[in-house]
DNA sequence: ACGAAAATGAAAATCAATTTCAATACCGAA
DNA sequence: TTCGGTATTGAAATTGATTTTCATTTTCGT
């Protein structure tokens, strides 16, 4: 999987007349190393705390070029972060998050799917990217409602 | 219909112990003139063009505080900027988003809403909101596109 | 009408995203 | 392999939306 995108980074990188650097493939191996949903400033943090040494700006210049060349979807969830996914774990579209803790429980529904085409056939639309999102809480975050309202009153 | 939203506002102003005033109420009236999703940046241009004067700062406060009495709900497409749109219209939920011209189509879907029932329950989910974002290009669009390919040459 | 408490608005602060620019690195051609 | 044009880097500055600050004004129960 990883030759892949790596060997497609590349591809991308001098199909646009770009240059191949060492700063630009460590950030695809941290990105490529993270399952979850990564903002610029998570992957620096990786990056840093691996003792190599990347620029902010170059983190999010590159995860632009990651994105633009379809290794990576860019998405935004209700906090005005952009984070990023690997899109190669093209199984999981959707998210479930929790107002409370922020976890993010992904899903995938075949069901959506077939309905999200019929939509586009209904508006004549060409899709590019979904994201159905469903914010509420979570069963670990009610339970601790539920202990805390047990002991405080108003 | 308004007549309930603005009850509904002072209730809940009062039972928090806040104040009522001429700049809230003009603010609310603001926003139940609109049908599309308003930026706070939007609501202020609407009430300067009215010829009142609201400060920027007051109409964030403002929406946040009926966004909160569940008048509003606010949503975040993937250009960063928060929206408001008003909830009483609750039929509309989802939307295709053109990422060319920025059009948004608002679509509702009884199957997504069972669909969503479905996951909340599969994963002990309690449901606070929810959105479902196509992004893609729409037929103008595209018809647009089709138009400048052929005058154009690379 | 009084006075405590909240609201306002202009300006400042914040925060992520993005741009600038001088110094540096890349890489194809000679 | 060196050269040189071009792209990249990273620190700092800028942008643009959001949020906070604070002195002044307004609200509203008494």
């Amino acid at each position: 999987m990883n030759i892949d995108a790596h060997q497609r980074f590349s591809d991308f990188i001098k199909s646009a007349g770009l240059k191949g650097t060492e700063q630009r493939a460590v950030i695809l191996d941290a990105f490529l190393g993270t399952d979850a949903h990564v903002s610029v400033d998570d992957l620096h943090h990786i990056i840093s705390n691996a003792d190599k040494k990347v620029g902010y700006a170059t983190v999010h210049r590159t995860m632009k070029l990651i994105a633009e060349c379809g290794l990576a979807r860019e998405v935004m969830f209700n906090d005005g972060i952009s984070r990023f996914e690997n899109t190669l774990d093209s199984s999981h579209h959707h998210h479930l998050i929790c107002n409370d803790c922020g976890q993010i429980i992904e899903f995938s529904s075949k069901v959506m799917e077939i309905e999200e085409k019929r939509l586009a056939k209904k508006y004549d639309f060409e899709i590019e990217s979904h994201h159905f999102k469903i914010f509420g809480i979570c069963k670990s975050c009610r339970d601790q409602k539920k202990r805390n309202n047990s002991r405080t009153v108003l």
